[in-house]
Formats: C-alpha cells, structure tokens, sequence
DNA sequence: TATTGTTATACTCTATAACTATA
DNA sequence: TATAGTTATAGAGTATAACAATA
C-alpha cells in the first residue's frame, strides 16, 4: 500500500518514522533554527551548548567532531559565545595546544534556559493523557536504550 | 527532579518531547540537512519536494507559505529544480501572473526516492518489536490527529 | 612529522528591495 | 492600487586552505 503524502510504501517503523517527521515539522518554523534564532544563536551555536554539559570542559575539536562541522567554524561560534560571556576558552593543563570550553556561571543559566525553550513540549503532545504520555515515553526510551 | 543533559525539570511530555529530539539527533549528521546534501539539493529545495504531493499544481506564492520562506528564495530553488527536470512552471490558467509548480514524471520517481531516503526508519527503532511499534504510531497518530 | 586551533577567503543558502506583468 | 513572480544584491553561516604553536 502506498501513503499520498510519500509515495512510498507502508510499515510500523517507516509510518513512525513519517509521524516522528510529522511531529517535528508540525511547527512553524521548524522549532531548532526558530529557538536559536529567537536567542540570536547560529544553529550550530545551539547545538553546541546543547552538547555542552555544566561542570564539563571540552576541547575545540571535540566539539567539531559532536557538531559534525569543521574546525574553523567552532573557532568562530566559541568566538561569539565566549564575547557573549556564555562559555569561556581554558588552557589545557597537559597540552598547550589544545583549549578547552566551559560554560561560564551566566552560561549555564543561559543554557538551562535554552534548553528549556528547545524542549518544549510540542502542541500536538497535550491531546494525549498522562498514562499516554508515559507509554510513549517509555517506548522512545526502550528505542534509544535498547 | 532536573535532568543532567538539560539542567531543567522533568514531566511526561517534556521526557517524550525530549526522546523525540534525542531519536532525531541520533544520526550524524542530522537527517534532513544529510540526506539533501546527498541528493544535491537545498535543504529547501527538499522540503518543497516534500510539500509537492504528485498530480498537484502549486502557485509558487503556496510554497512560499508553506517553505516560511521568501518569494525570491523559492524562485530560486524552483529554478534549479526546474533545470534538473524535476518539476516545471506551468501557466495557470485563471490568472496569468500565478506560474503553477508540478512535479514531472521524472520527478515524480525522483520524489519517492527522497522520500524514501528521508523517512527511512532510524537504527534505534530497529529494537522495538513490531507490536511495540505499532503501539508507538498509534500513540503518535494520536497526538498528530488531535 | 602530525595535530590544535586560528586566520583569510570563498561558497551556499536565504532574505531584502526594486522591478515587470498582470489583476 | 495590490499581487505573483523575478532580478540584483547583501547577509549569515559554514567550509577550504594556508598558517602558527605545540606535540
């Protein structure tokens, strides 16, 4: 059997994944570029205080390789993050080549904030009950640990 | 109780809306973006061929709304589509300023293997049985059907 | 000789503003 | 006068290549 929307044909996995999709589209704009935006964020500035976690200092290219971009391009969004006072450069005591990311006090605020406004849970969610919710929950989570 | 990968506090549907994202973000790079670049097309050359249902017409002023993007920017993304065979301008003919956007036949099997491409269930759901993924698009169909 | 991060530069995608033609 | 689409141009974000410092 075919889908209209797809063109393609149909099972559990794929017509999750299309609602997965559909879910996520339901917003507009899309809900990632539109909080970073709103927060006057590149995308990849989001994505990298997304990866960024309180308390953790990260090296340069870690963070090149979690965002999947090159290099120069972390240098220039740690840039404007650390000129904002959200993240700061730290020397590496074991080699000086390498810098290491931390959030700042104010960045950590800054982030629990984004955070929050990234999750919000999307509309389409409040037509479900709590017991819903729960199973839905516990099946993502099934997937993602499993 | 707050949640050491967002720092902010938790609820069944903020859990699943994060699940979401996390499901979404298990792939590197990120599907979307991906799986255009690999089809050599811009990302929102990509959504319009997902907005494109075969056999319909579109006025350009329609994708426009539907891309939340500019005029100007979807002349350009139709233009190069266009040059690609994929879809062609045709004149509507009630008002001749409207130019109506259709998908060719070539287009049409372009589109499904996008499409394909784009809704291909991701690795995490390979763990689910298909009862628990058919309970996982019950509760998602729910949600999105209201 | 290889690696971390930076700089200078170019490319891609999208938006803004001015325009043509229709309504 | 307003609208559909186009053109020319500018901006944002990311990548490429050459470089300095360190390993």
């Amino acid at each position: 059997m075919a889908d209209v929307a797809t063109g393609i044909r149909s099972s559990p996995a794929l017509e999750v994944s299309q609602a997965i999709f559909e879910l996520m589209m339901s917003e507009h704009p899309p809900r990632f570029p539109r909080v970073a935006q709103e927060l006057g964020l590149a995308p990849g500035a989001l994505k990298m205080l997304q990866t960024l976690t309180p308390g953790e200092q990260v090296p340069m290219r870690h963070l090149a390789e979690a965002l999947f971009c090159d290099a120069s391009n972390v240098t220039s969004l740690v840039d404007r993050l650390e000129q904002r006072g959200i993240i700061e450069r730290r020397p590496d005591p074991d080699d000086r080549r390498v810098k290491r990311i931390a959030l700042t006090q104010e960045g950590e605020a800054f982030r629990a904030r984004a955070m929050e406004r990234l999750f919000e849970p999307p509309a389409a969610l409040r037509t479900l009950s709590e017991v819903e919710l729960e199973q839905l929950r516990d099946l993502l989570r099934k997937a993602l640990d499993g």
